[in-house]
Parts: C-alpha cells; structure tokens; sequence
DNA sequence: GAGGGAGAGCGAAGAATATTCCGTTGCCGA
DNA sequence: TCGGCAACGGAATATTCTTCGCTCTCCCTC
C-alpha cells in the first residue's frame, strides 16, 4: 500500500504538518494544538511512525555556521557497458557523507547528486579523489550554488 | 561570526551528530551519549539552538506514503531585463509550497528548484499555471526524478 | 604562591511531560 | 437489540525536563 493518504483524517494531517514544521514539540502542545487528548494524540503519532508516514526526526544544522561554505549539485553520466557494476558504483556513491542526495533522473546526465563541503577546495578534491575514480564514470557537469534560496523538507499535505 | 565550528567542541558535535540522526531523542538519553549531566546537555543544546547552529527539528515524512508520486528539478533560465523585478519573482517562487528548494546556480542556467508534486498531471499544471506564468522566465529544463538513491539532511561533520 | 572570579559540571528537587491502564462512548453488523 | 470494535478521555504512574545551588578547575592578578 504505497499511496495511503486516503487512510489518514484530517487530525492525522494536522499532526503531519505540525510535526514537520516542529519535529521536537512536546506532546501535549501537539495535543492541544489538534483538540485531542494527549494520550490520543500520541497513539497517533505513534501509528503515523509504525506504518511509516513519519520516517523519522532530525534537527536542522546551519551550513555555513558548521563550515559548510560550499554546495555544489554534480549530474553525472555513466557508461551503460557492465551494467552489472552500476548498482555498486551507485552504493559506494551514496555511501559517501559528502553525497546528501542522490536522484535517478531524466535528461542528457543520468544521476544529480547534492554534495556539501567545507569549501572549493574540499569540492575539487571530493571530485578529483572520489567521484572520477568510480568505475563506469562517462562524464559529470557540475553546477556550483552561489546562494540557497529556499530549503525545506515540509511537503506540501492537502488541507486539513 | 559566519563559520564558528572551531567555538564547538568535540561535545558539541558528538550532540550535533546525535541530533542529526534523531531529533526527538529525550534530554537524559542525549545526555547518555555524550557522557554529560543532563543539566549540562540541555545547556549545550540551547546554545546551540540560541546561537543559531540548530536551525530547527522536523518529522521526515515519507512523500509517496503521501501521495507524492513526483519529484522533479527543474533548472529556470530568468530574463536579465528589468533585473529589479527579479527578486520580486523570486519570493513568489519560494512562496509556492510546491517548491522544497530553490538555489542560484552556476551554469546554463540561473536557479535550480526541486518541485514536489502528487503526479504528472498536477507537475504539468505547477509548470503551466503557476510557473511559466511568472515574469521573466526566459525558459526552463525539467528533470524528472525516476528514483531517490539518497536523501538526507546530516551534514558530514568533523569525528569528535 | 595565594586569592578570587568565570565557566562548566553535577546532584537534588519540584514541575512538567510521557505513557500506561481502564472505563466510556459511539458506531456498525449480526 | 445486542455484542464487538475502535477511538477517546481521565487518572495514575513513570520518566523527563528544568531550575537551583554547590563544587571543581582553570586562569588571571596581585
């Protein structure tokens, strides 16, 4: 059962939204806030977590604070000969802690993947040392983020 | 004070690391982990969010629990004329709940967008209606995401 | 070398919260 | 109408949060 939002009512979407934007509210504020009781209320976080629409928690850390100064998204080519190879180079790929995403997508490159490092130098080395040396690496364009714009994880959930 | 990570010590990643993994992890657990009183986690921990290196705590949602079949990125080329109105375009753009992230880049094109959406059909509407629409928009490359390799907000930070 | 102040930590205690348990209610389907 | 089930609320207990005061250490100054 992929798509199961039909199985969610309005009081499970607004825990949904509430968590996304305050993953560390306490349960009772979350209570009061969705007009429920709190022992209701985290029975119900607690199945939204069970059945897997809350994969998990995370605090958001500040980049540039913890010197992270350079983001950079990299779409890389590969060569289609050994295909049998491709799903380990995909593993060693995202296994890599500089490598935040990684997306099969559609177009001229076959992969985009989101990099974060300290700085330019950091990023010539993640690129020169790591990611040329995969096998079966055609080529990569590599696009440098001169400012983040927006960035959040909040999907967009149907009104309550 | 732009990039501080040399303020922290090796307390405060290990507690920065912990929180990426878990967010909602209990005060006298994350005070376990770091071999700290609880009184004095909690003290690191607000420090960190006072001084601006915890930018917040989010559930992660699991977008096709939800219904979001389509995650696409989409690179905008902008119009260089009347430049003033960029910006204006911009914060509409980032308005859009559709629009996770929004980055200047470098390259071909000006601004980079992941766009997530239920399906196709409501992808063609957000670009047909919602984005072409906006002032300035030269032209624009959609990639669509066939599969999501990796996708994480723990920033690669320093062994403690 | 002695005094003293700042910073960080710990333990205890009261407040708040989380979690369990159980009784009640409302809503089907037999 | 009568169970049976699902969901909720209230009460009670367990756990956690948060504050407070004390101690220790490290420097800095005298």
């Amino acid at each position: 059962m992929l798509n199961s939002v039909s199985s969610l009512d309005r009081t499970d979407i607004t825990i949904l939204r509430v968590l996304q934007a305050d993953g560390r509210i306490s349960n009772v504020e979350l209570s009061d806030r969705v007009h429920l009781s709190p022992p209701a209320t985290l029975a119900r976080v607690r199945r939204l977590e069970q059945e897997g629409y809350i994969s998990g928690y995370a605090a958001m850390l500040n980049r540039e604070k913890l010197g992270h100064d350079n983001l950079a998204l990299i779409e890389i080519a590969l060569e289609l000969h050994q295909h049998e190879r491709i799903a380990e180079v995909l593993d060693r790929l995202v296994a890599m802690p500089e490598v935040l995403e990684c997306y099969h997508v559609t177009g001229e490159y076959d992969y985009m993947i989101k990099v974060s490092t300290v700085n330019n130098r950091a990023l010539d080395r993640f690129i020169a040392t790591r990611l040329i040396p995969l096998p079966g690496i055609a080529r990569i364009h590599t696009s440098i983020v001169l400012k983040v714009l927006k960035q959040t994880t909040q999907l967009d959930l149907p009104e309550p």
